[in-house]
Formats: structure tokens, sequence, C-alpha cells
DNA sequence: CGCATCGTTGACGAGTCTCAACTCCAGTGG
DNA sequence: CCACTGGAGTTGAGACTCGTCAACGATGCG
């Protein structure tokens, strides 16, 4: 069962006890950011919140009708779809405050496939209902514009990590963005789980899983990292982000990576 | 010199003989698309239209001021950066009918570069004027939206052919798309020019730029393409695509590639 | 407890990068 | 008109990274 039922379940089964926009404390990455009190309140009935979902279970499936952009509340969304030889694909991992299903505005309809990696917990804003919403609030309607540029940032980011990017450099790369996301949200950025398998890694990063494996392994022989399964530990967060370059531990960036 | 100059220019000396939105052959793709007539009579005074500029002129550099989106109306452009380590990094090529400046709408000013690879030219949208009249005409917010979300879904292609894909696939994946892009903006499908170098090419698709040559070569070889430095023509573009997706040319995908 | 899945590690080979030489072409100036 | 020059593109040879195949250990679930 994917969330659109779940949606459904939950009109008739009202909210009990899940925090409001307004007190919500991922507030400042999600469509809130930048509205006012007032405004606020004019987004809180829109949106539609239910029961978390468990590992394995699908927020939307490719083909689906677009109706909701969901943010994450909690846990971690895997969005994948299959290519034309049946391969999964990986176009993102979403963590607690990151919004996702801008990508399926043009087509109507789902473009891809979301499930949780761990159970999870959402808030969905049906996107008609938010685009009306916009031309009332100017604030919202930039705040979207800001999400939705911020994904096609990220996006492009993502695609400039694979490019003449070698194994070593790609994992840290997928490390500190995890870490920095996490940090965002008032994780902590040196400790975090690793909530996706070797092999989905290896398949969001374009290597081997064993490649993937082997990586890890070897950063953690240099005392930059210790992974234990699913746990990842960073020791030396300075030194990753070299990796990250390419350069040298004695080169000093002239320009700061933003 | 970079078009914003050039616009400060425009505004003392008037536009001559060019085209407007209503009469605009790249409509179906820009701004105007699924706008009625009165529609497109509001959205044509924010338009700031200008002379072409020349192959290396600069549209905009990093660290301008978030002004305007850009639509293209011929030529090409570039859209870089430098990472960290002083690399160029390709964002993107952009043909005509396509939107640039999507990405910098967050930072507030351009996060990239974009320099024209050919004698080019540009329509200007001022983004405040444009979210403005967002408000006022349902239609535009909707379009903005749909050119908005059909970035990520590119820029998400671009990332899942990285991953995964070998240098012919990835070589293959990039002609496709500017065949699609070129027939779909009423140009041949079948025989176009290369705007860009190999090395632009390579940094884009991630391989060496010998690496880029030799994968032509080897296409044309194999009778799939004539090439002869900047002019392509495809001579079987269902081999081609049978290419892409790394199935022989005996195998019949199920599930078309969209 | 058995089984399936996930992760690790090793050996080998294919594919691509690097380095280098060479050709071709456009633009420049004599 | 031609020689010169620099850039772009092509092609070859060797080195190296990473993918593939395989075996094995650890973990979690029924």
């Amino acid at each position: 069962m994917s969330i659109g039922c779940a949606l459904e379940l939950q009109k008739s089964a009202p909210a009990r006890d899940i925090a409001l926009c307004s007190s919500c404390r991922l507030s400042g990455t999600c469509f809130p950011q930048g509205l006012d009190t007032d405004d606020v309140q004019k987004l809180e009935p829109l949106v539609r919140r239910f029961r978390p979902i468990h590992r394995g279970e699908h927020v939307f499936r490719t083909g689906d009708k677009f109706q909701n952009i969901y943010a994450v509340r909690s846990g971690t969304v895997k969005v994948y779809r299959l290519s034309a030889d049946f391969e999964e694909q990986i176009i993102g991992f979403y963590l607690p405050g990151e919004v996702l299903g801008f990508n399926s505005i043009e087509q109507g309809e789902y473009v891809c496939s979301a499930v949780a990696l761990e159970t999870s917990s959402f808030c969905a804003f049906p996107f008609s209902l938010l685009e009306e919403l916009c031309r009332c609030i100017p604030a919202l309607q930039h705040q979207v514009f800001r999400l939705m540029s911020k994904e096609i940032v990220f996006s492009n980011e993502m695609m400039m990590s694979h490019c003449g990017k070698d194994a070593r450099q790609k994992v840290a790369i997928f490390l500190i963005s995890l870490s920095n996301r996490y940090q965002h949200q008032g994780y902590s950025a040196r400790e975090f789980r690793l909530t996706m398998s070797r092999r989905e890694v290896g398949i969001y990063l374009g290597l081997a899983l064993e490649t993937v494996s082997r990586t890890l392994s070897r950063m953690q022989e240099d005392n930059l990292i210790t992974v234990d399964r699913k746990s990842v530990i960073i020791h030396d967060l300075p030194a990753l982000q070299q990796v990250c370059t390419g350069l040298g531990p004695d080169v000093i960036p002239l320009i700061p990576v933003n």
C-alpha cells in the first residue's frame, strides 16, 4: 500500500498529537521558511499528516497521479525508478526536513517511486491547493521557487560530483553531503547511520557495491572514518573534505567550497 | 562584457524587428506555453530583448546579482563554474527554446557562469516581475513550476546517465539528447553541429576528451554516425538508442524510453 | 536453527585515463 | 600567395582504476 491510500485513511482518523507547522522544528527548511506567523496559519489547513510508514512501504509509485509534495518529518526516503533495461536507478535519498515530488509537476503523474528505507513520517501538501495559496501569499510563492531552485542546484551538484571523480572522491562527497544535511537539521555531523545499503550507495554514485565497501574500508584504514555496518563516525572532516576536491592535504583551496 | 550591461544598452536603443512572444516560434517551450493570447499580452512588456552576443561573450557570471531568467532564442550557451580546485565543471548546454537561470533563485546571485559557444541571442525575463505576474496569471505560475520541474527532471536524467554507463553509452545518450532537443525546436534530428569542443563534451560527460574522440570515431566505423569536425550526421537512430540502454540490437525493450 | 540478505575481501581483466606524437585547419602577417 | 602559429582533433601505447566473479563471514528474520 502506498501513502496515497494512507492519506485517505487519515482524513477519517484525525491526527493526534502531531506537531503543527508553527511548532515544527523542521519548518526552517520546509514551506514555512520565511513566512510570518499569519501566513503559516493560512498554510496549516492544507497540510495532511498521517501515521508513519515502515521500511519498504511506498510513499508513491511511478505512474501514480501527482497530487502531493511530501516533506519528510522523520526517516529516510529513497527516490528511484527502473531504467529501460529494468535496472534500478536512484534519483536521491531524502532526509528529515527535505521535500520531494517537485520533479513530477510537469508530467502530472509521479515520474519515480519513493520508498521508506526505515520507519518514516511525512507531511503532504496537495500541490493544486499550494499553487492557489501561492497567489495569495507572495512569500510562500517565493519559498516554493526557492525550494525548487535548491533541488536543481542539488541535482547539478550530484551530476558534477559524478564527473571526473574517482571512487574515493565520490564516497567522500556522499558522506559529507549526508553530514551537512544531518547537521542542518540539528543531528550530529560526525556520527550517523547509513540507512541505505552498499548496493544503493553504489547505484547512486555510479560505483559497484564492492567498490563502495572497499573505499569505506580504505577510509577507515586512513583514520578518516570508522564504519561498522550501517554506522559511520567521521573522525577527520577537513581531511575528508580535501579528499573531495582531489587536493593533497597540504593544499589550501583559495575558493571555499560552498 | 556580460549581457547585464548589454541589457542596459538595449533600454536606450529599442529593439528593431525582433519577434514578439505572440509570434515567436519558440513560444511552445518557453514561458508563453499554455497561456492564452490575453495572458501573453500581459507577459510581453516584461521581456527584454537585445542584440546577439558573440562566441566567448558571457550572459552572466558566477556572483553577478540574480535578476533575469534567460530564454535562448538562437545559438548555444554553455553553463559552467569552477570547482574548488579550479577545474571547469559544465552544468549544461542550452539550445534555442531552453530557459536558464532557475538554479540561481535560491542564492540571489548567479551560482554559475553562462557563455555563448557561438553567436547567440536571448530574451531576458526579470524574475521579480515574473513572480508578481505569476500571482495574476495562474497559467503563468503553473508554467514556471513546470519549467523548473522539467529542469529537475533533466538534471536527474543526466545524473543517472552518468551512473553505470560506459563511454559509448554516455556519448550515445548525449547525441540523442541533442537530436531530440533540436528536433523539438523544428531543426533536423539527424544532422546538426556540435557547437562545443571535444574537451567540453568530455567534461560534461565525465570522460577524457580523447575518449570522446575515440568513441565518435568508433561509432563512425560502426556506421551509426558520420562525424566531421563539428558536424554530426546520425545514420541509424534506433541503433544509437539501443547503445544507450546497453541492450543488444536484437533485444526489444518492453518499457519505452521516455 | 536454517536461510536469505548484506557486507567484506581477493584475484583478474576490461575499460578508460594519461602521456605523447601527429594531422588538420583557421587565422595572422609578410 | 604562402609560411607561420596555435588550437582542436585524432590516434597509439602503457598504466591504473574499477567492475566482475567468487568465496566467505556476519547479521537478522522466521
